[in-house]
DNA sequence: CGACACTTTGATAGTGGTCAAAGAGCGTGG
DNA sequence: CCACGCTCTTTGACCACTATCAAAGTGTCG
């Protein structure tokens, strides 16, 4: 995160050889569409973990596509306390609200080192004039933030500290899977004790006690940066907390 | 909300003299635009408080604007515990993220008698097509109702009980006014204290020791169902807690 | 090895939850 | 007109979950 804090220009592969395209979770783009992207883009960035993608408050943020690492969409209150929004992960759109609204009411911090896709703001308007179909594509991947966000919301107001946790592990452990990251059950897993708190509105002395609680409960493991989803039972105690299916009982 | 759970037909003024158009928050659209919003339009239908708008996991679910009363998203876990996520005025966009998304993940409930303007789901894609200005304005509706739910996330997750209500009452007293629904300092304010309670991830009973200390500080007052915020110092304190601006000191 | 960032653990305190019951407000029906 | 039932609000007592404070432990990197 110090000295290669923003570089950029490297082209990165044509869209039509985009490797996201290969996943399951990607639809599939017509030519027209992709040569379409493919002019859109104006740059392939890279920016090292920690640095801010979009700063809070900022104007004439650009859109930007997640071509490789996480990232988080966070807001700070005035006296430091902040809140983690929601989890990026690769293929996902970065700065649409931003993009949209006059001035981000957010920032975007890269969690791991990351690759963006840049499509300058001007042309998302091009986008929705030239691109109908593309446009309500935006307009889908916005809402599906919308409703990770509200996800996110109700585990905050609604479930404990152990439920939240095994909700985060879950929902993420899913959508890195949708993503063919997980290997024999385990997935990189770049978020620091810290950054749980902030995302599950907890302190961090809590999240710490509560997390190995779960470790030792037998829910998961923690290797070399790497998460592993155990004992499938449990696993799916977990999942039923997290799935709006049948009802809970107490996780430890 | 009894008998009449969902008077339709009711034709409502035509779009050229929708009162909505008149605030100050709508932005001016052109004929043509209006008499294409006319055209999508298939109904106006009238809603009695406490009805389903949207059923959770209601799927083909339609586009509504809210015409005339209060909403609310909300979003329940299997056990019961419900999480309220945004409320919903005059003016708003109902079921964006439903329609878009193959299934709700989320409910909508009337929280006072309504009137909704209704879209039928398939003519969204029409909208996409051959109108693109209003297209954006959709998406940027979309992105301003998810930057309230990231505001109510980060108040639920980083904010004690006092600086939750004083932020639901300021921001909901200032999206009243920028509707023209306050006079003389008060406006109606629907929200019973167990909807409070549901949207701010706090206790009924502890929702009702806070709120009572807040009036009793003077921060507010309610009667007949209307709300009037006293004493414009301790608004701007409280306003202070709610804009990002400077740093806060304890509320009470 | 030391600096630094992150995690873990123990002790203590407090915010907010749960339980229980009483008080208000309001429409319906005797 | 008042009683009854219903919903919503208020209050008190008690307890638990979570925060805060403090300090030690672990790991990584130069």
């Amino acid at each position: 995160m110090t000295y290669l804090n923003a570089r950029a220009g490297r082209p990165g592969p044509p869209c039509l050889a985009c490797p996201l395209r290969l996943k399951p979770a990607f639809e599939d783009k017509s030519d027209d569409e992709l040569s379409f992207i493919q002019a859109l883009k104006t740059d392939h960035r890279s920016l090292a973990a920690g640095s801010d993608i979009i700063h809070p408050g900022q104007e004439n943020a650009e859109l930007y596509t997640l071509y490789a690492g996480w990232a988080f969409r966070y807001k700070s209150l005035p006296d430091g306390r902040r809140q983690i929004l929601n989890v990026l992960l690769p293929g996902d759109l970065v700065g649409l609200q931003a993009s949209l609204l006059a001035a981000a009411e957010h920032g975007i911090e890269a969690l791991t080192d990351v690759e963006l896709c840049v499509f300058p703001r001007k042309r998302v308007w091009d986008l929705f004039a030239r691109m109908p179909k593309l446009a309500y594509e935006l307009a889908w991947l916005g809402s599906r933030e919308e409703a990770m966000v509200d996800d996110n919301l109700t585990s905050v107001g609604q479930r404990n500290a152990g439920e939240r946790i095994a909700a985060l592990v879950i929902s993420l452990y899913r959508r890195a899977d949708a993503l063919g990251l997980v290997s024999e059950g385990s997935f990189a897993f770049p978020l620091s004790q810290q950054q749980i708190a902030d995302a599950l509105g907890l302190s961090l002395v809590h999240t710490s006690k509560t997390w190995s609680k779960l470790r030792k409960a037998g829910f998961f493991a923690m290797a070399g940066g790497r998460l592993t989803l155990l004992n499938p039972r449990l696993t799916a105690r977990m999942a039923a907390i997290y799935d709006s299916a049948k009802a809970p009982r107490p996780l430890i």
